[in-house]
DNA sequence: TATGAATGAGGTTTCATTCAT
DNA sequence: GATGAATGAAACCTCATTCAT
């Protein structure tokens, strides 16, 4: 494989299992089977590998949203809702820690910051995923008129965001019935009428 | 005033300004106008002085919903959730980058994790706090029995900390009017029928 | 009792337990129940309280050797030499710790030096007080004409102190049943006239 | 020259100059040319460097007595005798003040202890080993059937080793002249029958 | 391109000593 | 005389980065 992959891998895996601080060069070099100079063959700093693999966790956070696209009009809106809240739940819980460790450092938070403007991507990208999908079923008369699909994109994904936060905070491990369970729940309460 | 209270007024400001990261005890003792070595006449290290600060931030987040227990019955529920909403989305703020900031070191964030079992403090209480303001009025009569109280509550706060997360996240300022706006289109979609 | 022979003791209780370089001021006041600050009402500096304490065990290793002034005539010599030996075992495996720091200590070391040349104090003084009792067992015909009195008395005391070194170097706990034995084999060797 | 090396040259230099309390990693690495990072490259920590030059220390006191295993039956014993009472005082002089200065860093004390265990290493083996040539000169019937040739052996290296502690203490240097009279006078006290 | 030894700046922590109370 | 908070120098060690091979 190539090495330029292997070590982006490795120093997810590290990132993940060791926390931003603890993640070292020699750690991810290890972690990738190669030495720490080829870390920078393949890569101009250690902040820029960071971004890399920052990046590429927030895209497979959107990645999961885009199948919305397809969905209006299919199924309940319940239903997809509720599909969405639990991806959303495994998302959120995966890279948690990882998105979160990116406060630790402002260099890389600033870097991050430029890449939304520019290229329009971040966390909110999501939500308006969501709010699309609902402004499309309303245009199909399967949700009231009158509810506000922004306010309802954020609820959803915004609860669904705490409670990943809140499971990752105190290290509970979650069961997916139980992730199931809390998605009922919240899509219950904001789509009663529907 | 006592240098404890300076040490641990000058982290946290150090803490919010520049990132766990890049937080040294060298910037701690400058802002607190004393040595390094006067750091650890009052914190046994350097992680104590964090865990120190960061409780201080998470009693801070709690303080704001004690108010809570002398509210129902009183003006309407949505004027209350909507102060609820706006005191949530102006502290997550504030101690956001912080807190996320814990992710980045375990070992942190592990000692924290023993205090939540041991003392059932976290951020969690937050959300049970407002359940159980919900739970007063239900039985008040002034929201409906259908309604499911906790997941209400998650969904307020949840949204206003994803809300607060995402602003951080991109550093965009926001003025306290968006912020009542943003309080208030959640709070009409959760409490439609209030 | 005095605060200044508090301190010294404490001093020679954590020197001995702790070793030299683990032996800090902290821990001295703790063990001698007072602050740090009162080290220095008493002692003008750490090294000087070092001084102070490592003179006193060199004092009481002489003490013992006194004994031997009223000796001569009495008993019989291989029994005189063989108590000589058992206390000379005792105090070397007692204070071996404590002198030995010395050497890691090139300062103390050298104020060491100034005191034995203008006290004539020293280490080896209790090898000269050995020589003077044989040669007056000598002189009293109680061992032979031809015997180097000042060699027999470096044999004795070297090879217990050697003996007293590879003990507290391996750790190993004697008992007296066994150093009183090492003693006999010694003095049986060096004086199997007598 | 292997850095590795240098480094533990460079150390060994250091130490015997400014005793274990006095010398710094800074110092080690203005020795050695080169930075204090690489000290780390080399060895884990500070501690490992220090064992690995006293195991070397120890190691050299060692070998000057290998040699006498082939000596049984040439020359005469107080003639190998004196030779081996020279190499001693040579070498207990030599490292005299490393050696003891262990007994300052309990921590250094205790992993030495572990080795001699595992091992069989110590400075009791050169005891053992001139016990060893003694008992077979005995066999060949050129020392006394009666004679204890342990405790010839702890008399004679005993000796040597409070002769050369007293000189490395009270700094005082000595000819080689006035070694070889110290050790005629001890073999001779010893040996007088051979 | 891959290596890994060497670097050196900078981090946290310890500790003997001082001094105002 | 007794205190103990404050000090600041200096210790050990880490780690991202470079560069000759």
């Amino acid at each position: 494989m190539d090495l330029k992959i292997r070590i982006a891998e490795a120093a997810e895996q590290v990132l993940l299992t060791n926390g931003l601080a603890k993640t070292t060069t020699k750690e991810i070099a290890k972690a990738a089977g190669c030495s720490e100079g080829s870390l920078y063959n393949h890569f101009k700093s250690k902040e820029d590998l960071f971004l890399h693999v920052v990046r590429n966790q927030l895209k497979m956070l959107m990645a999961a949203m885009t199948s919305l696209r397809n969905l209006p009009g299919k199924g309940t809106v319940r239903g997809n809702m509720e599909e969405v809240a639990l991806a959303a739940l495994n998302d959120y819980n995966h890279s948690m820690s990882m998105i979160c460790s990116i406060f630790s450092e402002p260099g890389i938070l600033d870097r991050h910051r430029e890449g939304f403007e520019s290229r329009n991507e971040g966390p909110h990208r999501a939500n308006e995923t969501v709010e699309g999908y609902l402004l499309e079923e309303k245009r199909l008369g399967r949700i009231p008129e009158g509810m506000d699909a922004r306010a309802a994109a954020d609820l959803l994904l915004g609860s669904c965001f705490q409670h990943a936060f809140q499971s990752s905070f105190t290290g509970r491990e979650e069961t997916q019935e139980e992730r199931s369970q809390y998605a009922k729940r919240i899509v219950d309460t904001i789509f009663r009428e529907c």
